[in-house]
DNA sequence: GATACTAGTTTCCAAATGTATACCGATATA
DNA sequence: TATATCGGTATACATTTGGAAACTAGTATC
């Protein structure tokens, strides 16, 4: 077992912080992981596919707001990074099934930090002024 | 000590998963959290700073292609947010001083998860396909 | 023959976001 | 007097994003 490795704080590292440095680099994985959780839409279709497979109609119905257009757009990002899958049956008319692949279940840790921070935040911040 | 309330997968909680239900509004905290970090320059900017205190035009100097306008709107919503505080002596000219919150710290863990599970999803696909 | 269902695509448009550039007042330096 | 410094702001523009609506093919139903 390898130690994780720490990107920020460690100023025997990163003293001076130069511009284009190892530094900015490190930070390329987050800007990914932040990349692919972001959007108005991408949170509520992942969590729609945690509950189990959907088709395209039935996931448009459960998001009230979501447009066709988008709703493509994203599970073709969610297929590209391996997060969904998307099964074609030859039924008539056709039926295209989406699941979360075993590897898009592991943001689910992710999204679970992401929740701890961010209603910490909310009782803080939004509660008391913003908004 | 409470347990942490898991927001997804959780069938006996949100078994349908209703449109408008008690699921997507789980959902929020982790947008809010999303948002403060989301943009080509909040995390360069919140790493500049986790090496100490830093003044407007050093930030600008620091990272390239960052604009005074981008720079000003970025380290207002950090303050918004109580990450960063902005501190002005009446030197001459002027001199301010940005630096993080202890709060503002608090997004290391996060960020730390973020950047486990982007390095790995970097491997995975980026390295072998993507771009 | 008109309509509805499937899973999307296409086109047009509005709003949000980001960039480039010039500029501000006050002061110090050459 | 001309220039540079500080911490920004103002303006104009380009790019990106997202939404509304209509449309596609193939078949089944009314």
């Amino acid at each position: 077992m390898e130690t994780q490795e720490s990107i920020i704080h460690d100023k025997r590292k990163c003293p001076t912080h130069l511009s284009a440095g190892e530094c900015t680099k490190a930070l390329l994985p987050v800007q990914d992981a932040l990349d692919i959780l972001h959007g108005k839409w991408k949170l509520q279709i992942i969590l729609s596919l945690t509950f189990g497979k959907k088709r395209f109609k039935q996931i448009l119905r459960e998001i009230p707001g979501l447009t066709p257009k988008m709703l493509s757009k994203e599970l073709k990002e969610l297929e590209i990074n391996e997060l969904a899958l998307r099964n074609v049956f030859d039924t008539l008319p056709v039926t295209v099934e989406y699941e979360l692949t075993a590897y898009g279940k592991t943001l689910q840790p992710l999204i679970q930090e992401l929740h701890k921070w961010g209603a910490k935040h909310r009782k803080k911040i939004i509660g008391r002024s913003k908004k």
